[in-house]
DNA sequence: GGTAGATGCATTCATGTTATGCACACAGGT
DNA sequence: ACCTGTGTGCATAACATGAATGCATCTACC
């Protein structure tokens, strides 16, 4: 979060309404839109840290804003997330967790989750596809996010199989 | 995490550093063991909820323990997180965040972030390939657990192709 | 034409969860 | 004397959600 408001910054200074506008648009909707709160607490932080300065905005009509700048300490933190490759996938799988742990409680059978749990991804894939299918061609951004959810999705499909075959 | 501890406590009564014990072994080495003091935090508040009850036991030759109970109510919140589905894969991928981030600023270029990226991965493969052969074959976990994280990894490879050519 | 209610702009605060790290206490071995 | 293992607690901070506030403008309706 700190680094995504970090590099709308990059781009040109703005308030915390704004970013949110920002990421909203930038992302579309086939993104979850971050909590407008969290935006405020984290720009907080970043002027806490010197990573960003504010400046108090009057306007007439309107209720003041606090406009943010990059400062050159922030400018040098993006850059080295930037450069530096982002971590992998995650392992802690909260799927994975249910399906080691009810069985030990005696609470239900790996098959019945198994089972389940396929019927639910399937029917996230159908939600995706009707999603992408709802997408304007233009909106590229919009269209990556949602083909990667299903490439996820597709191998968490395939991993189902693989831990059927070997759980039985 | 409440959940994973009240999944152990159904299993058997027991105390926080138990509880981490039983979590490293059951998980193995390609899981990232939790927080001990994570697991004493989550412990106090599934007390001050009603969700267990602790009972002090003395031990001669050691540190007092404080074991853990599950009530009813535990038992009852356990029982519908088994029962309902998992949430699907996550859309809020980090690195797609920096690909589409990153450009904006003028910090780096789409093409250099996707190789980088990619020769990335391609190592997190190997390491994950490492691991699993190392891994003695009787611990099925920890097996598919690497087998999920590189399903996962091979997906995101996938993306970074799909990406690369929509981007390009 | 006036006013009641919805919507947009902009920020703050209260609350809760997750994660890390340090501190403490004591036992046993080297 | 020092390190490892057992066992717990607390301080701090990041992260996330939701509700509350204030004011202006737009819309609907009688």
């Amino acid at each position: 979060m700190r680094l995504h408001l970090l590099a709308l910054l990059a781009k040109e200074p703005a308030h915390g309404y704004e970013l949110k506008q920002a990421l909203e648009q930038t992302f579309g909707s086939a993104y979850p839109s971050p909590n407008i709160g969290q935006i405020y607490v984290t720009l907080g932080r970043l002027e806490k840290d010197g990573l960003v300065r504010a400046v108090d905005v009057e306007q007439s009509n309107r209720p003041n804003k606090k406009v943010y700048y990059l400062t050159a300490k922030g400018r040098e933190l993006l850059t080295t997330w930037v450069d530096e490759p982002t971590e992998g996938p995650r392992v802690r799988d909260e799927f994975f967790m249910k399906l080691v742990l009810a069985p030990l409680t005696g609470i239900a059978d790996r098959m019945a989750l198994i089972n389940r749990q396929r019927r639910h991804y399937l029917s996230l894939m159908r939600d995706l596809n009707d999603l992408l299918s709802r997408t304007p061609p233009t909106d590229r951004v919009a269209m990556l996010l949602i083909e990667g959810a299903m490439l996820h999705l597709q191998a968490d499909l395939d991993w189902l199989e693989r831990c059927q075959e070997d759980l039985a």
